[in-house]
RNA sequence: GGACACGUGGGUGAGCGGCUGAAACCACCUCCCUGCUAAGGAGGCAAGGGCCUCACGGUCCUUCGAGGGUUCGAAUCCCUCCGUGUCCGCCA
């Protein structure tokens, strides 16, 4: 969601911003519909002013006995009453299509995000870690995996493509993940554990931008509420239509949840393996602070997403998304991508982004600056994953992958695994 | 799922259909007094928006969970929904 007036004090900017990411202009439409609303709202409130002045009159006549001078009035009430809902339908029109055209509008990029149409145009900012040179071929991990546990036929029997059934060791090495990077987070990076609800209201998920564009990408239950496709949604709306204190920010959450995802329009793409499911596990970090703080917050969030992969010892790199490639709501992302020498090739692990204010504006959520500054401000979001557990999966499948089809459990994780050093084909 | 009750500003909580955008208290801010691990006094303090102003600010509109309705006029009456509480039913 954008600031009205800052489109209308930066029109050509806004448009330009928007272009970056491959949009069309839209400030001239957008000023129009304002200025219209205005025009009305302005109407509007003058007859809404004089119906208000009329009935207090009215009172006042009435307590003085004064019929004669409350019927005048009561008249002229009556007149106002056939022009008045007309007018009052017409500004709300006006006002709602605004607000529509402006819901479904994307963030602006940050001045620093590099253009570009796709990922081909991404920037790596550095690589950490060195990949292993193996003395055989390496596999990746939908060829490892089935033998120790990863079940893929089992998940679509019941489910359908795109769904996974763990079992045994494989099922462990997933909670140990989970519990791993849920400990990191929360001790380490001092962000508070939440568990929050999966299905969230329409609101919600507006509030985070799923709504109203990418309703395709999630799923609907029955009764309405969606299932979350990631928990940002949950962590980040836990703020929603509040006014926080200054002294409470900055807010930093983490939470292990499922995540459910339609994947529509991502046919033909990564149909093998565990990389692209409709149900998956995700340690998610959010981040709510204030707007002078969100850019350093967000490289911190970044290290504290990165401090997962070099505990585990897991080579990666660090892109920063272009213009072109990145979510809706972003204004800057940052992009981890872990090597996978089964695939030879770096895939995306975490993403961590500032929204800056767009979801705070359509969440309403807004702070209160301690001292002598009046009114309000709105907050800025951060979101990433810290990381993507099922990901996280098979990159420790695929690099630790051994000759013999085992794979062994890295150091920082063993604790996690009950000292199981090796997961092995029964 | 059934019955009843409730939903007011950052918090607690008053509020005969016109005098209430809202008492009081707490929190917070400014000032005064006084000092010693404390306090006392004065004042200010909802949000969003329109219009006017270089600005300080002024003025009007909307909002008392949300949406409808009754009325010249609604926080106050009616309906629907959402939420909360209590009791009952069911249940991991």
């Amino acid at each position: 969601m954008h600031d009205l007036k800052y489109i209308r004090e930066n029109a050509v900017d806004f448009d330009a911003a928007l272009a970056r990411r491959g949009a069309s202009p839209i400030a001239a439409d957008l000023l129009t519909l304002d200025e219209s609303r205005r025009a009305l709202a302005t109407e509007m409130q003058q007859a809404q002013a004089r119906r208000n002045e009329a009935s207090k009159a009215i009172g006042k006549a009435k307590a003085q006995g004064n019929e004669e001078a409350a019927q005048a009035l009561m008249t002229e009430v009556a007149e106002l009453k056939k022009t008045l809902p007309a007018l009052e339908e017409k500004e709300r029109d006006v006002a709602t299509k605004l607000k529509n055209t402006l819901a479904g509008l994307p963030n602006l990029p940050d001045e620093d995000v590099p253009a570009g149409a796709d990922e081909d145009d991404n920037v790596e900012i550095e690589r950490w870690g060195t990949p292993r040179s193996f003395d055989f071929e390496p596999k990746e991990h939908s060829d490892i995996g089935p033998s120790l546990g990863l079940d893929f036929e089992t998940g679509a029997k019941m489910s359908g493509a795109r769904f996974t059934f763990l079992r045994g060791q494989m099922a462990r090495l997933q909670r140990a993940l989970a519990q791993f990077m849920l400990d990191k987070q929360t001790l380490e990076n001092g962000h508070t554990e939440c568990a929050p609800p999966l299905l969230v209201r329409e609101e919600a998920m507006f509030g985070t931008g799923q709504l109203p564009k990418f309703s395709e990408d999630s799923f609907q239950t029955t009764d309405g509420r969606w299932l979350i496709s990631t928990s940002e949604i949950s962590l980040t709306n836990s703020v929603r239509e509040q006014i926080l204190d200054e002294a409470q920010l900055p807010i930093r959450l983490t939470g292990l949840t499922p995540c459910f995802r339609s994947e529509a329009g991502a046919a033909g793409k990564d149909t093998k393996g565990y990389i692209r499911q409709h149900q998956f596990e995700k340690v998610e970090l959010v981040a709510i602070t204030r707007p002078e703080d969100s850019e350093a917050e967000h490289a911190r969030m970044t290290k504290a997403a990165e401090s997962v992969l070099q505990a585990l010892e897991l080579p990666y790199r660090k892109m920063l998304l272009c213009a072109g490639d990145m979510g809706a709501t972003a204004r800057k992302t940052y992009d981890l991508e872990v090597w996978l020498p089964g695939q030879d090739s770096y895939r995306e692990i975490s993403s961590i982004s500032n929204t800056g204010e767009y979801q705070a504006r359509r969440m309403n959520t807004r702070f209160r600056p301690a001292g002598e500054e009046k009114g309000t401000r709105f907050v800025h979001t951060l979101n990433g994953s810290g990381l993507a557990v099922g990901r996280t999966l098979v990159a420790v499948l695929e690099n630790y992958q051994q000759e013999d089809g085992s794979v062994t459990i890295p150091a920082a994780l063993q604790p996690y695994m009950g000292g199981i050093t090796k997961l092995e084909i029964p």
